[in-house]
DNA sequence: AACTTACCACTACACTCGGAGTGGTGTCAA
DNA sequence: TTGACACCACTCCGAGTGTAGTGGTAAGTT
């Protein structure tokens, strides 16, 4: 087992863009070879096995796809109001239509998860831990809207980021931010 | 290229639960024989390749997850408060979920149609009619909500779906009544 | 009633493709 | 000099597709 560090991660985000782009079909490590560029084998060098490279994308699309410092920071300087919060979830639905492989790749290993109980174990822990984050963060910062707002979002923008996504031609790309809009008109209370 | 459309329903609905048991690699025509229970060779004798099955089995779920005369019956005759959105609602959260192995297949088809344009075409189509008949028949009921409250719904309520299915451990499957009525709650305006 | 046509279930198989894994060699750095 | 790793070649293996072929059955025809 190699552990040459930059070649594991390049080789865990070559996972994530062809888990994008052909489904958990076509994940086998020499897809992942030739989207890292890299000589057929290596996968194979880093990897045990296809599981454990599931795993790894699992934790690591999830790192990708948190916002930096200078999201949070940001969001710290905004005034507490429902204007704010509509500011904070289109930039978050750009953050990860932007990463768009990294959000499909996750709908990949969501399904991938119902037949294999260790990667659902380590997709729960990170989607408890993040949204979470969202709610306390939301909460501390005194934005409008209570835990159950945030849960709200949550389900409402993931599946418009979904739908987006996979079906951009069911509400138009256009919409997407109007749609945001409506969300958080509906869900966060006005203060 | 056989014609018997009992056999060729039966092998669509196979292709179905391979998709949701196994993931869109597991669908193979093999696998769609042994899951139909039928010898081998079959379903290459009624789909051309496995593109046709694709779409074929994109039409066929929602088909079936269409909600029967008996519930349109039901709801017509409900008044037209909140609460009766909720029932309803509920009801077609619990009645999607008990078809789970139809939602998850849709998903991995949504996932495929990011490779497959025919396929898009169809999902696209489909799910366009769907939420429209949705909007339409909750504006002619006269209850209370408007377009932009069925696509909130829509939303927020496909994504609780995905989540309890895929990742039940999230927020625990008995959350689901209480963050339906939720969203009905935030969503629909009081009447 | 015998014949014919057509369809379909079922079987078998040839052929191809692609992946996994391994062992070996070269290379660089400690 | 030794160890770790990149790189490469090669083999084994399994799986899947598509097709050709066989037998049976039902309906229609003369």
């Amino acid at each position: 087992m190699r552990q040459n560090p930059e070649r594991r991660t390049a080789l865990i985000d070559a996972a994530i863009e062809v888990l994008a782009g052909q489904g958990a079909r076509g994940l086998t490590f020499r897809a992942v070879d030739n989207q890292a560029g890299v000589p057929i084998g290596t996968a194979s060098n880093y990897f045990a096995n296809r599981d454990a490279l599931l795993v790894q994308a699992g934790r690591r699309v999830f790192q990708r796809l948190d916002p930096g410092a200078a999201v949070i920071g940001e969001a710290l300087a905004l005034p507490r109001t429902r204007a704010s919060v509509e500011r904070l979830m289109h930039e978050m639905v750009e953050r990860i239509t932007g990463f768009g492989s990294g959000f499909l790749a996750m709908l990949e290993l969501r399904l991938e998860a119902t037949r294999r109980p260790e990667l659902r174990k380590v997709l729960t822990e990170q989607i408890r831990e993040n949204l979470q984050a969202n709610i306390d963060f939301h909460l501390e910062t005194g934005m409008p809207g209570d835990a159950r707002s945030v849960e709200m979002l949550y389900l409402a923008l993931n599946w418009l980021i979904t739908e987006q996504l996979t079906l951009p031609e069911v509400f138009g790309e256009g919409r997407t931010k109007e749609l945001v809009a409506a969300a958080v008109d509906m869900i966060v209370p006005p203060r």
